[in-house]
DNA sequence: CGTAGTCTTGAACTGCATCAACCAATGTGG
DNA sequence: CCACATTGGTTGATGCAGTTCAAGACTACG
């Protein structure tokens, strides 16, 4: 924490923050440690002690969870200006390993500290509380993808929730590069790849998607929004 | 807040809480201001100005999610001690709505206050911030269940979960009755009515259960163990 | 340039949903 | 207190969405 005290500094400048998951780009200003990541490198693993939460400078991240019968899932996937490692706190440590999709850079944010920092400055705990509440309501949004809708509503959803949170970075929504495997999609959305490749050309021959490999393009985004609404 | 200030009471002689969510006993001793609630009655609506967090004193509470599509599911189930109404903290309301399964009594928190507390007392602030990844941490266990698990496991998994819960209490982990119908249970794993009844049935014939509408007795725990390492 | 990882597509299978009928428990009004 | 309605639950028959198994194509990276 080189020259200024955490204390002296407040996040009441962010903005407002709408949908996913956090956004909390004015963490990522402040001097706290930066750590850069290769694709593949894990930022910390199922159990490991719990000491601090992760903001994305750049780059893109998942989250794996495993439970005791060796199931793996992908629970979250994490773009610029999101945080991660939220779970675990004050639990005995994390319950889920966050890996990164391609080289990126993050922040460190030490959880005593935010601690501290929040018990000093009002707005900073209602940011840290409005962080954490929001990755519950981003849960409960996963709960009703994976309880409610079917493969094609499912994966709808999930590229116009990719489409909706590059639009607020200022990326095209209608134009991406997707940083995860197919697997790793199927993993999140509860469907096996090959269901996630076929609903993927089911789209594109639907006119709704063009796609090349890892690159998305959105054709008919009201027809996404369709497809939404038929399940 | 009748007396005694907000900022004298401490929650670190809480004992440490393991499972699901919170069971901050504690919560429920404090003399905030309680609220009795007959069957079927609600405590907030999904979209309601965000207030209170509650904690249960006693009986039982289900939480509803609506989606844009009007797809409705249960995301949650509480019992005495545990909190519900995390989500919707510091966003523009609760993002579900919670009615009593049973005549039951809450405790209604304020969390302009909760914040308040967590400030002035460090324990009140590891313990909020215990109960909201807690929270994080029980939706991701809920996404494996639906992501990965059959309607088997899905079922056995919930038994064996209610089972722990009502042992930390001091009921029988393996003769008790369920407060919610069928129906809910269903809605709360992804599955339909049809699916829930007849794996009861199965579980019954298996030997694992005996079932009488919704007094259920868990005659061989390992044998639903087994069912979920199966999956 | 070759090998490993990723993706696509086809064909057959299966677990859960759907549709439908019936039963049991609970509640209501005459 | 009984007749009837309502709600919740069970069970069977059938259908289908998504899985599984299998084979081949494309891509990327050392």
């Amino acid at each position: 924490m080189p020259g200024v005290s955490p204390q002296s500094r407040t996040l009441s400048n962010v903005s407002p923050i709408s949908h996913p998951l956090a956004d909390l780009g004015a963490f990522s200003e402040v001097a706290f440690l930066r750590r850069r990541l290769k694709r593949g490198e894990t930022v910390f693993h199922a159990g490991d002690e719990f000491r601090a939460i992760y903001a994305i400078r750049s780059g893109f991240f998942k989250t794996v969870n495993v439970d005791q019968q060796g199931h793996e899932q992908v629970t979250g996937f994490f773009m610029r200006g999101e945080l991660f490692g939220l779970d675990g706190i004050c639990a005995s440590g994390y319950d889920c390993t966050a890996s990164a999709l391609e080289d990126s850079e993050i922040v460190v944010l030490p959880f005593a500290l935010m601690q501290d920092m929040a018990r000093e400055n009002q707005a900073m705990q209602r940011e840290l509380h409005a962080v954490l509440s929001r990755e519950i309501t981003r849960g409960h949004g996963v709960m009703m993808l994976l309880g409610t809708m079917g493969a094609e509503a499912r994966l709808a959803s999930f590229l116009l929730n990719l489409a909706a949170r590059f639009a607020r970075r200022g990326y095209s929504p209608s134009d991406f590069v997707l940083r995860m495997t197919r697997g790793e999609i199927g993993s999140y959305l509860g469907l096996k790849i090959e269901t996630v490749s076929r609903t993927f050309s089911e789209f594109q021959k639907g006119g709704l998607l063009q796609v090349e490999q890892k690159r998305v393009r959105i054709v008919d985004r009201q027809g996404l929004q369709r497809v939404l609404a038929a399940s």
